[in-house]
DNA sequence: ACAAGTCTTGAGAACGCTCTCAAGATGCGC
DNA sequence: GCGCATCTTGAGAGCGTTCTCAAGACTTGT
């Protein structure tokens, strides 16, 4: 029959080493100007009640929340879901999001917004009221969203803008979208590849038009042609089937594809499989996200790890340590890697002889 | 050079329309006796102004703080996640939770919490501390932890156990372990199979058992033999290729198994490729789970889907709804489905002509 | 029309913490 | 050893809400 014991205040502590509340709040948050001395004895006694504050009190009366926000598109969130697509964007912010939080006594909330809503205002604006977070995370395509990143600025709530390079307030994250499509461009052509197509994601991400031109860059550099060997899904499956066979109707010849999502090289592979190519011996194939899926496709696919956990670590550390006169002018990459597995391999020999 | 906005409180609202604190509140919160004029005119204030109660607030003055805590395996999770294994856990908790607590004007929030530390009291007792969640949705292997739920129930916090049928206080529900098994297991008896093998979890989960047992019910019914024919695993890839090895070196006549976990199957089915075995011809293999991966294996695996996020989402309004006097004598029970994909068929002609 | 309810509204305390500010203790320079 | 700056501690207000309780308005039965 326990009885439900009393919540341990600050009060307890304070009456316990016999201080101020005001002393164990100092001890509590770190503050300076406590003796020694004094400061094992409020520490002994929170450690002996096992005190630890309440975020809402902290939230009413000191400045700070504790709560980091972390901003992802509803719709397509629940649409890879409910699919179960695996779409590892909250998988991969919670990583890197939960841990660095707690780290530095912080929480991390997970709010779903839908962009195409004009309620979006409506919507956020009741999450920033109800929560009051210290900062707010926002991935692709809110990154982007004027309306959004107005409103942030307009309550003075600090933000970090994953995947934009735009000009405008927040601090700016990319993951080297430009580089890594370069680099997996520059592969393909290394091994032997001529007619390299891409299926891009759509024009409102901005991560698409740079991982186009760093496709471009690499053709241009190889000396290869990029003429109707771009393609535009919208990071979905279907889109990405469309795309392929679109892609590879009109160029016979193509021998390699970079997918801008894992859901749109499934599609690829899948159409490869249709049309009786075998991928990689009639077909290269290269994705982006890296999620756990491909790990397990036949066969596994090379692919663009993008570092969203540590990018969105980095985002919760520099939205914590932020000081009010933060430079934002500078734009954090960290940088993605190319996970080689078995999809890509040397061109197929042109014209062979039993053609 | 937007100035700040002041934040929107209950004051501003009162003011707004001309009434007292205490009638604002009655009507944000729905309470009864508000005459139904002065009712639209406090929210067409509350419209006009945008108002939002602060969590925090809410949280200090009420009784509630309208959070759900959603606890998960640290260990596993950080794993899955590290290797990109795709628990589908988080993501399938989040689904259900986030959706479901909005709906009632709840947040739901993640923790990741160590079962094998010692620390757990310290841990869990940090966070309810700090959040004083309304409730907390405890998931295997938590679900069964006496350390947990007896900290939980000194404290007063309604729980609820995802998982677990064993007695004692808290929501119980259960997603059909034992009938789900028993289902593969006949499905592959009708198909022909003779030998069918599992690969089960851990026997600190109870839902290892309750498959094991819907495995063994359904052979008895069949007439088959279960002898020989159960390993263990700990869920993971490494664990299952020990299994299945050992399976398939122990029973050369075994043409079924069936993986407690989608990571174990995968790993099934590697082996099976190793030795030669094709799927679905020579080996039928059925996965517990469903996660997005075992969509686009080669071959798709046959898989029970584990109803998480609905169960989840059952749990939290549950724990809303909760009255004081809840009686939480009955378990909850959320059918899990087969979904058949293309690694189960017939069972292999025995002593074929070519043999 | 009057007593005894019920419905509607509001006033004020309380929640647990941090902020601001003031007072006492301690250190320094001469 | 005195005045001044600095370090250390504490007192009290305030954060935005809901709780309790009381007062006034409105019903109803007779």
């Amino acid at each position: 029959m326990a009885r439900v014991r009393k919540k341990v205040t600050i009060r307890d502590v304070a009456e316990e080493a016999g201080v101020s509340l005001q002393t164990v709040s100092r001890v509590v948050n770190g503050g300076p100007n406590v003796r020694p001395q004094l400061r094992d004895k409020v520490q002994s006694a929170i450690d002996r009640l096992g005190y630890v504050p309440s975020l809402a009190a902290q939230r009413m009366s000191g400045s700070r929340s504790y709560i980091i926000l972390a901003i992802n598109d509803r719709e397509r969130t629940l649409a890879d879901w409910r699919e179960r697509m695996g779409t590892d964007w909250v998988d991969q912010m919670l990583l890197g999001g939960i841990l660095t939080c707690s780290k530095h006594g912080y929480r991390m909330m997970v709010e779903l917004v839908d962009t195409h809503s004009d309620h979006v205002e409506r919507e956020l604006g009741a999450a920033l009221s109800a929560l009051q977070p210290d900062g707010v995370i926002l991935t692709p395509p809110h990154s982007e969203n004027q309306l959004i990143t107005d409103l942030l600025a307009v309550r003075g709530i600090p933000f970090a803008r994953i995947g934009s390079d735009a000009p405008g307030a927040g601090i700016r994250l990319t993951m080297g979208d430009e580089g890594a499509a370069h680099l997996a461009t520059t592969r393909l052509a290394e091994l032997g590849h001529r007619r390299i197509a891409m299926i891009a994601g759509p024009a409102q991400y901005s991560l698409s038009g740079w991982r186009i031109k760093g496709w471009r860059r690499a053709l241009a550099e190889a000396g290869l042609p990029h003429e109707g060997l771009l393609e535009v899904g919208d990071f979905g499956y279907e889109s990405g089937a469309r795309a392929a066979r679109a892609l590879l109707t009109r160029n016979p010849d193509c021998t390699a594809i970079i997918a801008s999502s894992d859901q749109m090289a499934l599609a690829a592979l899948e159409v490869a499989r249709e049309r009786g190519l075998e991928v990689p011996r009639d077909l290269s194939l290269i994705s982006f996200d890296n999620t756990p899926i491909v790990r397990f496709t036949q066969p596994p696919l090379t692919a663009i790890d993008q570092p969203i956990a540590e990018t969105v670590a980095r985002a919760v550390e520099q939205l914590i340590a932020r000081s009010p006169d933060a430079d934002d002018s500078a734009v954090i990459e960290v940088a993605a890697a190319l996970v080689e597995r078995a999809s890509t391999a040397p061109a197929p020999v042109k014209t062979p002889e039993h053609g």
